[in-house]
DNA sequence: TAGATTGTTAATCGATTAACAATC
DNA sequence: TAGATTGTTAATCGATTAACAATC
C-alpha cells in the first residue's frame, strides 16, 4: 500500500522528468531530482523503489525510461473520456484548456442548467436534464464538478448513481462518496486561505523582529 | 511553529464552522467537527489548541466565536489587494469569480501580453509592460500568476523585484523564491494525475479480486 | 579498477492517536 | 451533583532521513 504522501509526489517527479526529457537530458541521479524538488535524495530513491528498481547503481536513472515508467504508474498511458458539469467561469476555463489532450484527457461534453451557448472550444454544451441519459449512453471515465457549491452534492449523487467512478471536484464542498468512487478536490479558497495565513504570519514575524 | 499539516486543515475547519454558523448551529464538539471532516476528535482539539483554548470543558466550542477566531488566525479579517497576471482561460475565470470579495480579496487589475479586451467583470486589463509601473504605484498584497508555464518564472521575478510578497501560482512550474516570499501552488495537472493514478489502481484492485 | 550511485535496512523524527485530569 | 467535553501529556504510529552494502 502506497502512502498518500508518496502518491502526491509522483506527479512532481513526472513533471520534472518530462522537463529533463524535453531538454534532451539522458540521465539523472536521485540527488539532482531531489535538489530541484526540494526534497532529499533518500526520499526520491525510497519513493521510486516502491514501484520497482528503475535505476542502476553507479549510473542513476535513464530519463526516458523513468519518465515512461512514471507515466504508466500514473495511468497516463491511457485515454480518458471526461465530462464537465457546470459551465460557469471554471467549467468554461477547463473546457477551453488545450493541454488536457497531451496527457490523454478528452473532454467530451459540458452540462449546465442554463446553457448560454451550444458549444465551447468545440465541446457541446447540454442541458443538465440530459446528464443521466448521456451517462447511460456514453463512457465517462472522469467527471468534473464545476458547479456552484449548492448543487455539487446533488450532481455527485447523479454521477455516482449512473456509474461514474472518478470525480474531479472544484466546488468547495466535502463530497461523501462510496468506497469505490475516487474524488480529487481542487480547493481554491482553501489554498488562498493558506496564502493569507502565511502572509499574516510573515508580517507578524517581521514586526516582532523589529 | 505550526506544522504544515495543521495549517492545511485550518481552512477546512473554517469552512465547516461557516456552514454551521450559516445554518444557525450555536455549539459544536470536537467530536462532531471530526466526524464531518473525517479526522479524529483528538486532532481537532490538538490543532485548535495550538492557537489557544477556544473551547469550554463540558460544553464544546461556541460556533460564532470559533469561526471568528479561525478567520482571525487565517488573516481573513483584513482586506487584500490582488492582481492577476495572465488573462487566458484561468485568469479570466478568476477575474469573473464573485466569491473573493466575501473573504476580503479584491482583484484590482489584470495584466496580459495581448489584452483582447479592456476590462473583465469590471476589472481593467493592462498591457504587461505596465506591470512594473503599476506595482510601484499601487499596493499589491497578493499576485496571481495565471500565465503559460514558460513565462511564469519571469513574471515571478518581476513581481518579487517590485515588492510582491505573496504569490498564488496557477502555472505548472516550481517557482524558486526568496525566503520572505510566500507561494501557494494550485497544481491542476498534479491533482488530475493523482486522480488517474487512483482510477488505475482501483481498476487493478478490482481485476485482481475477480 | 575506482568512483558513483542505487536499493534497502535501520535510526530518527514528527505527526497522530489515546488517555485522562480538569472543569464547565 | 453527574455528564460531557475540553486542554494537554504520554504512547503509538508512520514517514523521513541516514547509512551502507551491492554493483554498475
Amino acid at each position: 500500500m502506497i502512502s498518500e504522501a508518496v502518491i502526491k509526489r509522483l506527479p512532481r517527479y513526472y513533471r520534472h522528468l518530462k522537463q529533463l526529457s524535453d531538454s534532451g537530458v539522458e540521465r539523472v541521479s536521485s540527488n539532482k531530482i531531489a535538489s530541484v524538488l526540494n526534497i532529499t535524495a533518500s526520499q526520491v530513491r525510497q519513493d521510486l523503489c516502491n514501484f520497482g528498481g528503475f535505476g542502476q547503481q553507479g549510473y542513476g536513472y535513464d530519463v526516458a525510461k523513468l519518465k515512461n515508467e512514471l507515466a504508466a504508474i500514473l495511468g497516463l498511458d491511457k485515454v480518458y473520456d471526461l465530462i464537465i458539469v457546470g459551465a460557469g467561469n471554471i467549467g468554461r476555463a477547463l473546457a477551453g484548456y488545450k493541454g488536457f489532450k497531451d496527457d490523454g484527457f478528452y473532454v467530451r461534453a459540458l452540462f449546465d442548467i442554463d446553457p448560454r451557448c451550444s458549444s465551447i472550444n468545440g465541446i457541446k454544451v447540454y442541458q443538465m436534464d440530459f446528464l443521466k441519459t448521456y451517462l447511460n449512453q456514453n463512457q465517462v471515465d472522469i467527471a468534473i464538478i464545476a458547479t456552484q457549491k449548492d448543487s455539487a452534492k446533488e450532481v455527485a449523487s447523479e454521477l455516482i448513481a449512473n456509474g461514474v467512478k472518478s470525480i474531479w471536484n472544484f466546488a468547495p464542498v466535502e463530497l461523501e462518496v462510496p468506497e469505490d468512487v475516487t474524488v480529487e478536490n481542487i480547493s481554491m479558497s482553501e489554498s488562498l486561505y493558506v496564502l493569507s495565513y502565511r502572509s499574516k504570519t510573515r508580517k507578524e514575524k517581521k514586526n516582532s523582529a523589529q
